[in-house]
DNA sequence: TTAAATGCAAATTATTTGCTCTTCA
DNA sequence: TGAAGAGCAAATAATTTGCATTTAA
């Protein structure tokens, strides 16, 4: 139900890898951002995030140089943006058709995989001329953690 | 397909009844974003939007005014929140169950009303122990202004 | 050796907050 | 007459941009 995740190493090669063949630059801060990523992964980081987390590791990357090497891997087809609703965008390293979880409280996102989703029907032809290319279904609710809370609050 | 769309003066009614029911104050200024908002209707324009068409036709009325009354609308259940990936928070007027078209390129937002997603079977029980009390599709691609726009730039 | 990436600081954009003043039940 | 809303300005948060400098094919 959640994507498998492979050790940090093997997954740091495949993203540089993958970047590389599509002719992407991955510079040392770069590898460091994408470790900072990686390290982070299943959180669904903002850049901010990213950034902090890269300069813990390795001090003196900027936060524009974060922001922009996010958007081009991004652009490259390496990473996704995930977002909803206002809060800030949030970094997501797969790729794959997967769907989210979102939690309306906390803002968390959690990835699933689930191939009934994976089914749902695309209007076709695609209303008001629209030529639709990836489809994505949000389940917003409350996550555990929100929900406890609430129960602690108003018992 | 396209949701229906009665006229302003009865949209206005109608929301002016619901908020008052769930005991929201509709003051002037309120209702003046109000007006705004439907006069922006089906566009799903940001707060600053609203803002900027409330103020041309009733100068005056504050920014954080606006803001303030949008989100209290959003929590009476009147209004919902609309947006993606790091985009500007959108309203929409529409609270109905309904899935929306997004524009990659431009960031727009359509609104679409279909029997079969809403048949989007949630897993259940939901994984991750999530409470799921919304599902809404995203089918995301590009309108046909983007798309006609993208032949005109590389023929 | 040249185009692209970086770092830093300043600028922008979107949104929120503090505070005083007004309003309206 | 007291809580809630309104308006304005300042504060934050998230992101982008300008520019001089460094780096890598």
């Amino acid at each position: 139900m959640a994507p498998p995740t492979p050790p940090d190493a093997e997954r740091l090669d495949s993203l540089v890898r993958r970047l590389e063949a599509r002719g992407v630059p991955v510079t040392d801060s770069r590898r460091q951002i994408l470790q900072g990523l990686i390290a982070l992964r299943g959180r669904h980081p903002t850049a901010d995030e990213v950034h902090a987390e890269t300069v813990r590791r390795h001090p003196g990357v900027g936060r524009a140089t974060v922001y922009r090497a996010l958007e081009s891997f991004v652009r490259a087809g390496v990473l996704t943006k995930a977002s909803h609703t206002g809060s800030a965008v949030r970094y997501d390293d797969t790729v794959a058709r997967h769907h989210h979880l979102v939690c309306l409280r906390c803002d968390g996102i959690i990835d699933i995989v689930d191939e009934r989703l994976d089914a749902v029907p695309v209007p076709d032809p695609a209303p008001h001329d629209f030529e639709v290319s990836e489809v994505q279904v949000q389940l917003r609710g409350l996550c555990r953690t929100c929900r406890t809370q609430d129960k602690e609050e108003s018992p």
